[in-house]
DNA sequence: GGTGATAGTTAGCATTGCGAACTATCATGT
DNA sequence: ACATGATAGTTCGCAATGCTAACTATCACC
């Protein structure tokens, strides 16, 4: 299955099919996906996770979405207990957020075994074409993150 | 870049971190570039040229979504002049959709030249890196095809 | 002609994104 | 000290897009 390789790359060609084989497949996750919690939560408790405790407003930049819809997600993290608030000592208008033991416990939980429907499929992939979406997966990353 | 082959491929942290990439992608293009259309019609027009004439139903099974919203997608198409509806002469319950030039039009222009957003983030790939996701995006839809 | 299956619609809900406008706090210049 | 403007976060309301449940209309079949 591994194509020789190409002279030129006809770019406008893999942006379209890049577009909608991204957009169904996430259609698709959104709505297969158990896990107890949605990809929106589950994507921006991953990054408090990785990056350790962080105002509201640098989640904002990381997740690449306005503040009003931060206040939304981490309002919803907290009330799941999943990640705490604290206000900053020094500056009265920042919070920080930082992933509680329960949160953790859960992205782990989620990591390790509730992905069922992806798994299932990604079980019927060669290890050279899993291999393909791992790369994919961390180009895609670096993509998204390369504009700030 | 290309990392070496991996023994054994942790399926669970690879679901994982495909499901969190591809989501946070997804939602990187929908509010990205555009102007015209939405993801969602976007895609349905398409699927819609690419089959020919084909009932609500159809469209249904093939974007994997249910009817209301097939129901729902279809009427804005119309109301866009984007495609066409008509009755079955045979079956009273069924109706046939079909694009029209105006569609035909519109689509092909976006793919044209809508896609600025993500053609500017993939020019700076290497070839190996575009040549990755150009086969992720096949596997994908690969993937999420295989079951119906 | 009655019964159950099928195609599509309507109604209502939930999620998740946005922008505009607001509050509270801080920093700065005079 | 204090007005002015910048910054962090919130509230509000809107729009898109998916769902399920329940409905209508039509068909197929005995």
């Amino acid at each position: 299955m591994t194509a020789a390789p190409v002279p030129t790359v006809d770019l406008p060609a893999l942006a379209a099919d890049l577009r909608i084989s991204v957009f169904r497949t996430a259609r698709r996750l959104r709505y297969q996906g158990d896990a107890g919690i949605t990809p929106t939560l589950l994507a921006a408790l991953a990054t408090i996770e990785q990056h350790g405790p962080m105002t509201p407003g640098a989640l904002a930049a990381h997740e690449h979405i306005r503040k009003p819809t931060t206040t939304r997600i981490v309002g919803s993290l907290a009330e799941l207990a999943l990640i705490e608030r604290t206000p900053d000592p020094l500056d009265g208008r920042v919070s920080w957020v930082q992933i509680t033991p329960t949160g953790r416990k859960l992205l782990h939980r989620v990591r390790r075994r509730h992905d069922a429907y992806l798994s299932d499929r990604l079980k019927r992939l060669t290890p050279d074409e899993l291999q393909t979406l791992g790369n994919a997966a961390e180009i895609l990353d670096r993509m998204t993150e390369a504009d700030r």
